[in-house]
DNA sequence: CATGCTATTGTAAAAAGTTGCAATAAGGAA
DNA sequence: TTCCTTATTGCAACTTTTTACAATAGCATG
């Protein structure tokens, strides 16, 4: 259960605390890497942490995520997932099947730039999710 | 009630049906212009329609954006708001008072075909929302 | 204009996500 | 190590969103 990354100083630094609950979630997030649903965070988590709530679980990765350690992500039909926080990326799926796949930052920023220009607003680098057909659903049709 | 636009032709040539519901609710978006929440959406559609439920609310938001008469976009935190198709656009959202400024489509184009050309993916032109900071709360800091 | 097929709706119940509040416990200070 | 402050949790109630299914009603057809 101890986990390669120690997130407590991270959190601590801020003002905040350190708990069985956070380290488990985060445990949980971090070991499979990929996004996963509250329902699915909650369900791996518990497993080592039986107190656990799914209140919890919604509060927690609401924290996580403003304070950089998780991130949020649009995903299909209106329903939050995160994922442990690594490089900035983004992500194209599929509406038809479904697939994803991950694209990194830096193509965005010529767009960045051109969108902070004209709207004087300073962007975050905040995940965004883009729909259309992979290549084996273009054939399909 | 009479809408100056009628969606009726569009959505028989599809092989479906125009109804008290569906024009209600395409009404309530159609003259508010705005990104409606689903419980707005069927506040204000309520009262034209009487019997009208929040489940085909529900339903048929999610049936009107799948045929292209409305867009989803994910603002703020996970929940989905609709407004009325017309043109293409995305927006820009201050995570620090919710401020919100539309930008068109086309400084997204190059980007676009750069990420289609290095993931084999045709991308739809779906709203895509970003965050940020807008220039009054640039100031604030 | 009447008929039939089936898309669409309402109802009811479940699932997912949120909120208020009192009890608990993390961790800095003595 | 003990104490104290207050961030954090669990509980319970509530709101929002989804699902199953039988009843209803568009509208194409004759």
């Amino acid at each position: 259960m101890t986990c390669s990354v120690d997130y407590a100083p991270e959190i601590r630094a801020r003002g905040y605390r350190m708990t069985p609950q956070r380290h488990a979630i985060l445990h949980v997030l971090y070991h499979s890497g990929k996004h996963l649903s509250p329902a699915d965070v909650y369900k791996n988590a518990h497993k080592e942490l039986p107190g656990l709530t799914e209140t919890t679980v919604y509060r927690t990765l609401e924290f996580l995520a403003a304070n950089g350690l998780v991130r949020p992500a649009h995903i299909g039909n209106g329903h939050l997932v995160y994922e442990i926080a690594r490089h900035e990326h983004h992500h194209l799926i599929c509406r038809n099947c479904g697939a994803s796949t991950e694209v990194e930052h830096s193509p965005f920023e010529r767009l960045y730039r051109q969108l902070e220009s004209s709207t004087a607003y300073k962007l975050d680098s905040s995940h965004v999710t883009f729909f259309g057909l992979c290549s084996d659903c273009q054939k399909g049709k």
